[in-house]
DNA sequence: GTTCCTGCAAAATTTTTGCATCAGT
DNA sequence: ACTGATGCAAAAATTTTGCAGGAAC
């Protein structure tokens, strides 16, 4: 689980290195990087933008979502991941490395983050062996979560 | 390394269990099945229609092999792929479970097959703790490949 | 004041759907 | 013959780009 102690210290992390850079604190990419931070799991840049026009402030246009979400992936202070359903999601990268990875139910759709120290030793040494340096991962498990299987 | 046995045994393995399904044996599907035999990777589904129209026979439009490769992943007979690129590719899925993930370079843009044991043990691990029946699962490496981590 | 950021609109890309026709069983 | 399969075209959905105005430094 994450923390409201992490959440913000992801927010101020995420502001630095904008800022470092060269670049500016514009309304709509703070606006993504406050949403995010308040997420548990992935969202898509629609969802985004949903989520930014039903509450009050600032409504950024779709393209500003985009170009956020695209500038925060470059500065690996968010993480891209591709669930299988044509569209891009999107969430935070905790500097400490920790972060998780998922479960689509095939039947309801629901999205369950899941974290597994057994896979993660795992593949630390498969990319030892692996001449190919590893920058990121992506584990996306397809099947029937709990509630669906029990029917 | 897939062997040429595997690949018509993959051939026939998909025809019957089309039958089976009670579906029938059209052009384009087959055209689909049989490029897809001689793949070592995944394809998009626009590249599937580029190589067929490349060879000689069948040229089928595009919304006949995203058909075809709909049906086929919906039968379980090819697996559907997110390589973070914003384009679902697909490539065989042979039966005996044997499969294998995929490496992507951030520099080239070159996917690598990769099979890896420990990984598949480690998932498997995993599954049984989970309360999630797994039916397949994903994993892809983002990095860069020794070619070019060598420049 | 310079340069980046934003929002709108238009375009490009990928994928899905409607429909008339063709083909497999 | 019945019913699924195909191809074309149109539509939908997602993502990218151009450009003018506004905002951060």
């Amino acid at each position: 689980m994450t923390t409201d102690h992490e959440r913000t210290e992801w927010v101020r992390h995420a502001d630095a290195a904008i800022a470092a850079a060269g670049l500016r604190a514009g309304g709509a990419r703070k606006a993504v990087v406050d949403l995010l931070a308040r997420q548990d799991c992935c969202l898509s840049a629609q969802e985004v933008r949903d989520a930014l026009n039903d509450a009050p402030g600032a409504t950024p246009g779709i393209a500003s979502v985009y170009r956020a979400l695209d500038t925060l992936t470059e500065l690996h202070l968010v993480h891209r991941v591709d669930l299988g359903d044509q569209v891009a999601k999107y969430e935070p990268a905790y500097p400490g490395g920790e972060h998780h990875h998922h479960a689509v139910c095939r039947e309801c759709g629901t999205v369950t983050p899941i974290a597994d120290t057994g896979i993660e030793d795992a593949l630390h040494a498969m990319a030892e062996r692996l001449r190919f340096d590893v920058e990121a991962h992506d584990i996306t498990l397809h099947g029937r979560c709990a509630r669906c299987a029990r029917r």
